[in-house]
DNA sequence: TGCTAATTTCAGTAAATACTGAAATATCGG
DNA sequence: CCGATATTTCAGTATTTACTGAAATTAGCA
């Protein structure tokens, strides 16, 4: 896969914002490629177009995998696994979001769950403290219980919703 | 300022999050030492009860300002600087939005349109490819333009929106 | 079943990032 | 304006994270 200037551009720009968002470079500039590549591409290829490691690029695919964004797939009278990924940006972006969740948010509420328990036979922290504590735990479950009802509302929907923006809320108001 | 187990597991659980989301963990556990203080601290005080030298504490609290999440704030008859951060939680997560979009959607924004205007002239770009391009500006535009919107409407509304979750669909589906 | 190509694992190394402590600079009270 | 205290800067170092290449493992095919 030969990268044209522009394909280069957005691939390295991407990489840096990933290494932003606590994503590693090359995970990201793979993910950046594949978003990009019209046909499924072999490790191989990959680890050529980029210049990284075939190692590096196996493992890069395994935690883009992980995240559900990066599907294998085969060509016909080839061995090799290709790898392909999730075109549509809102099934990319909930994704994302579903993950993070899971894996930051939902043990960090389960966290401070527990310190609120230990709170109750803690005398030693101050009560404001705890209900500082507190409060964090009901913003993160604000926050986590609205995006499960989102996740449900099905991607077109969520899209003219978005259009609509501050607008619902003068519709509601009526 | 000597902290409890609550409130040291508390912040050392913010050190490892902050760290997923691409933000330094001395950073991330002086916001959160600040978010459960219930007095400003002086920047001693950080440096002792988190165990960093005074000039880490220096540069991460500049951080957090920059951020807008942190403020000085001054005791009578004290000449040393104090801290404080921001107590609201609705307000500290949109300060949080509003700042990565600026730092990092609306630069990403810029150079998309660059390579839309580079793809006009490039023919040896396939066609498919600088779709693909398109419609991830197209997406990062309509996120942004919804952030902007809803960025306007007060908190409180907010919050009660966001209670709402769903259920918008159906009523706005009349 | 054995051969070959494909993939993964992992120890060692390189690169990026965070942190320290000392020195420089700034600020305040007298 | 001086001395003392507070703050910042920054070169050097430590720590963490990412990456490589070789070896081990797995999988397909004859």
């Amino acid at each position: 896969m030969k990268l044209t200037p522009i394909m280069e551009k957005y691939i390295l720009h991407w990489g840096e914002m990933g290494t932003r968002w606590g994503v590693n470079r090359t995970v990201a500039q793979i993910h950046a490629l594949l978003y990009l590549s019209p046909k499924p591409l072999n490790a191989e290829e990959i680890s050529e177009t980029l210049g990284v490691a075939r190692s590096n690029v196996s493992t890069s695919l395994k935690e883009l995998m992980s995240w559900g964004l990066v599907k294998v797939s085969h060509v016909l009278g080839d061995r090799r696994d290709h790898f392909e990924s999730m075109k549509d940006l809102w099934e990319i972006f909930s994704r994302v979001v579903e993950e993070r969740k899971k894996r930051e948010i939902d043990p960090t509420l389960t966290l401070l769950r527990q310190c609120e328990l230990e709170a109750a036979e803690d005398t030693r922290t101050p009560e404001e403290i705890k209900q500082r504590i507190n409060r964090m735990r009901e913003f993160l479950e604000t926050l986590s219980g609205w995006y499960e009802q989102m996740s449900t509302v099905p991607k077109p929907t969520l899209a003219k919703l978005m259009k609509l923006g501050g607008k619902v809320t003068k519709i509601l108001g009526k």
